[in-house]
DNA sequence: TCTGGGGTCCTAGGACCC
DNA sequence: TCTGGGGTCCTAGGACCC
């Protein structure tokens, strides 16, 4: 029995609910993303008005200027976008038994019977009660889905009947496969495979050999297979935090201080709920080489005092050099769920 | 085009243990 | 003594996603 999976996605969602808070920006080119003037920092997403001038996401903010200089530039008010998620996804929540939050814009839920009549319902709620527009694709996997809700956007609905995945997918550029980025693109290409149809007919041991467990992947995908399993825990795997310099620094102090004060942000993140073993440092230089230096230890750990003594550790051997990000990442977390842990480690 | 910040997952080599 | 194989953990880098 094949299941019924939906993908909700919601268009252009930072941007869109700026227009809510201020409806004068509706209809006009709105970018959400670093500041152009300084600019350092890429555009996190842009209205659909933006996007007829060439912007997109994760276009660096110093081009989207130059190419729409007349368009609303915001820092981006992240508290508004959770208050708004939230409010979605509790939405879906109550849709669906099944329901798996991808990000702060976007899930996937389980239907059951008359999809489509469900997928409205949906929509319509969720523009009642926020007055944003959301996409929703439906099939038998999240990978369709997931292409379907990205069919017609903005407002869309897209069904895609299982017996139609491959041809549904088949004239589809391969950079639309969840996994095939800016990478694996171009060396796809090169074996002359550029749409999914393409893909689904290439010879799957030659892909194997190519890419491994990835191309086996490929294959199943590009051949409209996928998972339908819809995960309802989510467990975090890491929590870290990076900035850039507004200038590259070479500063000492300067990098010490912002070492304190991002670890001091991760630590108040943990919320005394998660202990770590492993401490990630991240340094990009000013030629944008990035390195990451880590250090695990046998027990784990809460303290702000040994994140900081370690990061700046695992700093010394890049201090001289133009430093333009530094990043710092705990993971191998372990969860605080009881006393009787604490007890565990002696505490 | 001059490249954010939040993440996850995969790979490959080396250390170490049995 | 110049030498196997399996397993696990750690580190570093990289690709990708939202």
């Amino acid at each position: 029995m094949s299941k019924i999976i939906m993908h909700v996605d919601m268009d252009a969602f930072f941007t869109s609910c700026e227009e809510q808070q201020d409806p004068c920006l509706k209809g006009k080119p709105v970018v959400v993303g670093a500041d152009p003037k300084h600019g350092r920092g890429v555009v996190a997403t842009c209205s659909y008005e933006a996007r007829k001038y060439g912007l997109h996401s994760a276009m660096p903010i110093s081009r989207a200027y130059k190419l729409c200089p007349q368009a609303t530039y915001l820092k981006g008010n992240f508290q508004l976008y959770y208050e708004y998620s939230k409010k979605i996804m509790e939405i879906l929540r109550a849709c669906s038994s099944k329901f798996q939050q991808m990000g702060l814009d976007e899930a996937y839920l389980e239907a059951t019977n008359s999809p489509k009549k469900f997928a409205y319902k949906i929509k319509n709620e969720i523009k009642q009660k926020t007055g944003l527009t959301a996409s929703i694709g439906i099939g038998n996997n999240k990978l369709i889905a997931k292409i379907a809700s990205d069919f017609q956007k903005p407002d869309g609905l897209t069904l895609v009947p299982p017996e139609n995945n491959k041809n549904f997918l088949s004239p589809l550029p391969i950079r639309k496969l969840h996994g095939v980025g800016r990478k694996t693109e171009p060396k796809l290409a090169k074996l002359g495979v550029n749409t999914i149809g393409d893909l689904a007919k290439y010879n799957q041991e030659k892909l194997t050999k190519m890419f491994g467990i990835f191309g086996i992947y490929l294959h199943n995908a590009a051949n409209g297979m996928g998972s339908d399993y819809i995960s309802e825990d989510y467990e975090r795997v890491s929590l870290g935090k990076e900035r850039t310099f507004f200038e590259d620094c070479t500063d000492r102090e300067k990098i010490y201080s912002t070492i304190s004060s991002i670890a001091a942000q991760i630590i108040r993140r943990t919320e005394q709920k998660y202990f770590f073993k492993t401490i990630s440092l991240k340094v990009r230089l000013s030629n944008f080489t990035t390195f990451t230096r880590a250090k695990t230890f046998k027990f784990p750990c809460t303290s702000k005092d040994i994140l900081v003594r370690t990061s700046k550790q695992l700093l010394d051997e890049f201090l001289g050099n133009k430093i333009r990000l530094i990043g710092i990442r705990i993971s191998h977390l372990e969860e605080l769920k009881s006393q009787r842990s604490l007890k565990q480690y002696g505490i």
